[in-house]
DNA sequence: AGAGGCTAGTCGAG
DNA sequence: CTCGACTAGCCTCT
């Protein structure tokens, strides 16, 4: 749940309240939601997957229909808490699909020794560049967000990527959009400037993304100078770029940290941008939808490029903690996947999507198609599908093969048709033909298409 | 800041 | 396969 200040939802309680106290949520021990789902040994060894956040999609146009309704998919879900994600029991699945499925789900869970190790290190250098910002005045009062696939309990394969937002709290700004995407905007103070952030406005009395987040960066370089307990370095900055980039080296591996500042903007609405977007109505509900819109909203440091001309002062729109929460209470009923619930699919579709848009993006590394693919797009798919498909009936557990099927065909047809609308600004086109050239949506169509057309022959690469 | 409770996840024992 | 231990993260409450 989102911050404080209400995440809707409460979500384990039984009455109608709404977005009151969660406090109510209290079940059973949380404990032994067992399941076995044959633990993989940890596959560090997997093609690393370029780079955290990204994931494409794929449409396809026609070949659609195949969606292999094959022989009764493996037992029916109903099996309560710990057997539901076991993969394979009952009647044979037909072949590939299902199963295949969820085996490649299992490999991609993350080894819990994995994560510890990884926790242990990030929490603990987060932990301290975040006192080493606060002890900058302008700084004061930032405080640490956890965004991302990580803290989203998406993270495939390995826990190797971070992202940390770093809020900072704004009062009294105005937000002017910046160009037609209603994404991206200026800041100004209304009335008195705020006298600690005052060195960063620029000549215009705009705040300049840019030199607040160079100050951030300044502060954490030193701080990492007097790190040694473990390695870590700082990325070469990239134009454009929300984030600095930490890389801590372990023996085996590294691991990628973002510190990613946050403008923490609360007001008593979010921009006109977003008025349309967040159709959630059918699926969590138009009270879930309003208490969403009581929360701040962020802005980061991004260049609104697209144009000629790049602007160093523009900040873009970030729904991280929205999304995060909608990830973590995702169905149609409150019990969804709670332990005496009913279990779903959403999320391992996600998985599965983001998994294969990994994938190709390695296979297909030194050619430059699908270097416009992110995994966001596959999260904006993902949430476009789900207000389609509101119901937690759509998404039962043993359906794996036909909702991830579904879903590949709806994000094959925004590929096809160049459209992809930001969830949250319905106006902004992610996949619009400046963004994502057609050349580029042709080949990742081509590439999805032959996937499944083969039973994903990608998914059983073990590189 | 710290304690305690809860969830969602992994893993080991039987 | 099932059970339950264990853990990170997040929340609330002093």
């Amino acid at each position: 749940m989102a911050g404080r200040g209400g995440s809707p939802r409460g979500r384990g309680s039984s009455s109608g309240r709404v977005r009151a106290a969660p406090s109510a949520r209290g079940r059973g021990q949380g404990q032994g939601r067992g399941s076995p789902a044959g633990a993989a040994p940890s596959i560090r060894g997997r093609g690393r997957p370029l780079s955290a956040d990204e994931a494409g999609a794929g449409a396809w146009a026609g070949a659609r229909g195949a969606p292999a309704e094959e022989g009764g998919s493996a037992g029916a879900d109903p099996r309560p808490r710990s057997s539901r994600r076991a993969r394979g029991c009952g009647p044979r699945p037909g072949p590939g699909s299902e199963q295949q499925l969820r085996a490649v789900l299992a490999r991609l869970s993350l080894a819990r020794r994995d994560t510890v190790e990884a926790a242990a290190l990030v929490n603990e250098l987060a932990a301290r560049l975040v006192q080493a910002v606060k002890r900058d005045i302008s700084f004061h009062e930032v405080e640490k967000l956890g965004a991302g696939s990580y803290y989203e309990h998406l993270k495939i394969s390995e826990p190797d990527e971070f992202d940390i937002m770093l809020k900072v709290p704004i009062p009294r700004i105005q937000l002017d959009e910046c160009d037609a995407t209603g994404a991206f905007h200026y800041v100004t103070f209304k009335r008195h400037p705020q006298k600690h952030l005052d060195k960063f406005l620029d000549d215009d009395g705009k705040l300049s993304a840019d030199t607040m987040l160079l100050s951030v960066r300044n502060i954490i370089k030193e701080e990492v100078k007097n790190i040694t307990n473990m390695t870590v370095t700082v990325k070469r900055k990239k134009p454009g770029s929300p984030a600095v980039t930490l890389l801590i080296e372990k023996p085996q591996t590294q691991i990628s940290v973002d510190i990613i500042l946050a403008l923490e903007y609360r007001s008593q609405s979010w921009p006109r941008s977003t008025q349309d977007g967040l159709n959630i109505d059918q699926w969590l509900g138009k009270k879930v939808k309003q208490a969403f819109k009581q929360n701040p909203l962020y802005l980061v440091p991004k260049h609104a490029k697209n144009e000629k001309v790049i602007k160093a002062s523009t900040w873009r729109l970030s729904f991280s903690h929205i999304e995060k929460d909608i990830i973590k209470n995702h169905g149609n009923t409150k019990t969804c996947c709670e332990y005496d619930g009913v279990k779903c699919c959403r999320k391992e579709c996600l998985k599965l999507l983001k998994y294969l848009l990994e994938q190709l993006k390695a296979k297909h590394r030194s050619r430059r198609e699908l270097d416009k693919f992110f995994s966001y797009h596959a999260k904006t798919a993902f949430f476009h599908m789900c207000a389609r498909r509101p119901e937690d009936k759509d998404w039962q557990f043993k359906d794996l093969d036909r909702c991830f099927h579904e879903f590949l065909d709806y994000f094959l047809d925004c590929l096809q048709k160049s459209d992809l609308p930001h969830f949250f600004i319905p106006k902004h086109n992610l996949f619009s033909p400046d963004l994502v050239d057609m050349a580029s949506s042709n080949f990742l169509s081509r590439e999805i298409k032959y996937e499944l057309n083969n039973s994903f022959p990608i998914f059983k690469l073990e590189n």
